[in-house]
DNA sequence: GTCTATATTTGGATAGAC
DNA sequence: GTCTATCCAAATATAGAC
């Protein structure tokens, strides 16, 4: 319980950080009012929806950060600079392989029903991105649509073995071989 | 519910998909008596260590089914063939990318803390027999293990994605791809 | 905006009849 | 082995004072 004031966005960050680490149905909120050091009622001051208010707000902030992570693919420049620069965000924004997808948290933990559309969202964002950074790069287009495919469904598989090996190092040697592996020439 | 009695095996196999499906937290017993139909004290008489019992049972059970893919992988034979079989097995087993991983489950709803040792041995088990059949099949012992673990992790991927996405198609291609891209020749 | 108190529901678990 | 009934704890959610 923290005596500082938290900002709306230390809030949220905080309320994010146990839905990624426990999942949708685990986190109670006992363990939120434990995180933000606000009390119950005051958590539906802030999210009169409650729960599923606080995931949805989750939501959007996340997909912010991911859209930040994928603006990096959209700058002008060498494609292989941009997907190098990305997954170093990447990286930096799952903590190395220590903190989880909230995308494959809910997936797995209840959310799924409950949250369908924004996940297909988020899932089709970043493929429809990294496809296109892919084929920028001069690869054709069925082909990188399918690294890119490749490449997100490696990111989350590498998270979830990571957490259950309690073994982050599969994760970020995915992370450094990607943008090889993505821009490769042959099929 | 069922009016026809359920085997034990049988209502292993319901509970087990209950936890495939939504995880630890988020698998009531009400679900898994509607789920067996079983009511909630007779399912104490069978598990009388409750909830943590029926995940111990079921990752007993599902370690078994997953013990003869891996089988397939170690029986003699062209390790081609066999990888082939295995993945064939593997891809009856998720339901063509319908159904969950149950450790992907666990790992991401609030299991990870309690079955941490399963959750490892059992990745562990995958990329070690994994890595002995490519290695087996003349590939070097690191560039085999590594794309063993690339192999789970892919899988695991696969099945957040096919879930999120709502589309399997990615799932099955994978393992359509996984033999020829584990047995290739160069790095 | 936060707090105390509380309503309401659900979940996990047990007792005892049959 | 299954059922009804029940206990207890925890979870979601709200009311109202400050």
């Amino acid at each position: 319980m923290p005596r500082t004031k938290l900002s709306r966005e230390e809030v949220l960050e905080r309320i994010g950080e146990e839905f990624r680490c426990h999942g949708y149905a685990a986190t109670s909120l006992s363990r939120i009012a434990e995180a933000t050091g606000l009390g119950r009622a005051s958590l539906y001051h802030h999210f009169p929806g409650g729960k599923d208010e606080m995931v949805r707000q989750v939501f959007r902030k996340v997909g912010e950060e991911v859209g930040e992570i994928l603006a990096l693919l959209e700058e002008p420049g060498d494609p292989r600079d941009r997907i190098t620069a990305s997954m170093k965000a990447v990286e930096r924004f799952y903590a190395g392989g220590a903190k989880n997808c909230l995308l494959g948290a809910m997936v797995l933990s209840g959310g799924s029903e409950l949250f369908a559309d924004e996940l297909a969202a988020a899932f089709t964002a970043w493929i429809d991105t990294l496809s296109a950074t892919i084929r920028n790069a001069g690869v054709p287009a069925g082909i990188a649509r399918r690294r890119a495919e490749d490449a997100v469904m490696r990111l989350q598989g590498a998270l979830v073995v990571a957490r259950g090996m309690k073994d982050t190092g599969l994760f970020r040697r995915l992370l450094s071989e990607l943008p090889n592996q993505l821009l490769e020439e042959s099929s």
